[in-house]
DNA sequence: AACTCACTCTCAACCACAGCTCGAT
DNA sequence: TTATCGAGCTGTGGTTGAGAGTGAG
């Protein structure tokens, strides 16, 4: 996504009615992605968009409408993530996965995934635990607050210098391996060959078969084809085309485009969002209501989407060790070592056969 | 309570080298 | 403008040693 003078930012799909909340849903009607708050604000019950077409987003890009729940991944797909995963090997082909039905409308988006609904079930039935449990929700809250803290002092700079925000590694937020834009702009080869393919050279290995690469240069004819039939209105974002054959630009398929941004943002660079944003802060918002007022709104939700974020990364963190390049690491291993350190091959003893 | 010692645990540093980028020619 | 060359950089894993942490005396 690009904000305002060329800034990029690589990571989730910001909402497009404020423009500062990360999306959770996606609207048909509209052609939207829109943030729990402003889908409840927009398409609250009795206004014009009431009835309108809305999914969640990929639980696994967060970058296009959810197409399809696994239940046995208990996640909702895109058309490319679905096709991604499931294809992977046999076992996940096997996944009993269904067509996602339109979000109810008496049910706030945030509050329709299978974890959020077992929580608030635990939470009416068995209100000891939840008091049990209370000190480490306010150390989870403070913990939140100290990261959001953090993101404020921290975030104008880090939009200014790398386009990576709140203090994270590029291994925490996880773009190492799905945002192609970064990584293969580095080595443009990589591009190419996603596997360990026979020629030996340097290859990241998330993999990427022939299928899906076909897969992906047919979506991206159809996005092609669909750009020429939008609307004016869908001519920033190539992503919102109808739902039926949605070309989205899901980076785990290779990457058609940059990952937008989730942007939590508080304190300082809440001004500056907005002051990038420009007149166009809301879309949807009440024409009578002032900048301030949907600044001040807009910042409320903003934390309320930091700490929901900031969970969410919590609880899909992942520390194991990533290998970036197969080739190096097979090599590794049989490369002759000297007290675990590489030795050099007519260093080796001659008692001991090089591998 | 303060100190020492032994033990355990964590983590950065080290090594060689294939493959890559990039500037110089 | 294109091709070639070489210097420099990157990333890979097992072992090691320094330092931190812990518990007993």
């Amino acid at each position: 996504m690009e904000y305002g003078d060329g800034y990029t930012c690589n990571w989730g799909r910001l909402c497009e009615s404020c423009r500062v909340s990360a999306s959770t849903l996606y609207c048909h009607t509209d052609s939207a992605f829109l943030c729990c708050s402003c889908d409840e604000r927009i398409h609250a019950m009795g206004s014009p968009c009431w009835p309108h077409h809305r999914v969640q987003i990929c639980g696994a890009c967060e970058n296009a409408p959810a197409a399809f729940t696994c239940k046995a991944d208990d996640a909702s797909l895109c058309i490319n993530c679905d096709f991604e995963i499931h294809s992977a090997n046999p076992i996940a082909s096997r996944h009993n996965r269904v067509p996602l039905s339109p979000l109810p409308h008496d049910v706030t988006p945030a509050a329709t995934t299978t974890t959020d609904h077992e929580e608030q079930r635990n939470n009416n039935n068995n209100y000891e635990v939840v008091e049990n449990n209370k000190s480490s929700q306010e150390m989870d809250e403070r913990e939140a607050d100290s990261w959001l803290l953090l993101d404020s002092e921290t975030i104008e700079s880090q939009v200014v210098d790398d386009g990576f925000m709140f203090g994270e590694t590029e291994e925490e937020v996880g773009v190492v391996e799905c945002d192609s834009s970064n990584k293969f702009q580095e080595h443009p080869r990589d591009h190419q060959t996603h596997s360990f393919s026979e020629d030996q050279s340097d290859s990241v290995v998330p993999i990427q078969s022939v299928e899906s690469h076909q897969s992906h240069q047919q979506l991206q004819q159809q996005q092609q084809q669909h750009q020429q039939n939008m609307y004016f209105n869908m001519e920033q974002d190539p992503s919102r085309v109808p739902f039926t054959n949605y070309p989205s630009n899901c980076p785990t398929t290779g990457g058609v485009a940059y990952m937008d941004a989730h942007v939590p943002v508080v304190g300082r660079a809440r001004g500056k969002i907005s002051e990038m944003c420009g007149g166009g802060y809301s879309r949807y918002g009440n024409p009578n209501g002032t900048v301030s007022m949907q600044m001040q709104f807009a910042g409320e939700m903003n934390r309320k989407a930091g700490v929901e974020k900031y969970r969410e990364k919590k609880k899909s963190r992942k520390f194991e060790k990533r290998i970036r390049y197969a080739y190096r690491k097979a090599y590794a291993e049989k490369r002759p070592r000297v007290k675990g350190r590489f030795a050099k091959r007519q260093d080796l003893p001659s008692s001991l056969p090089p591998n």
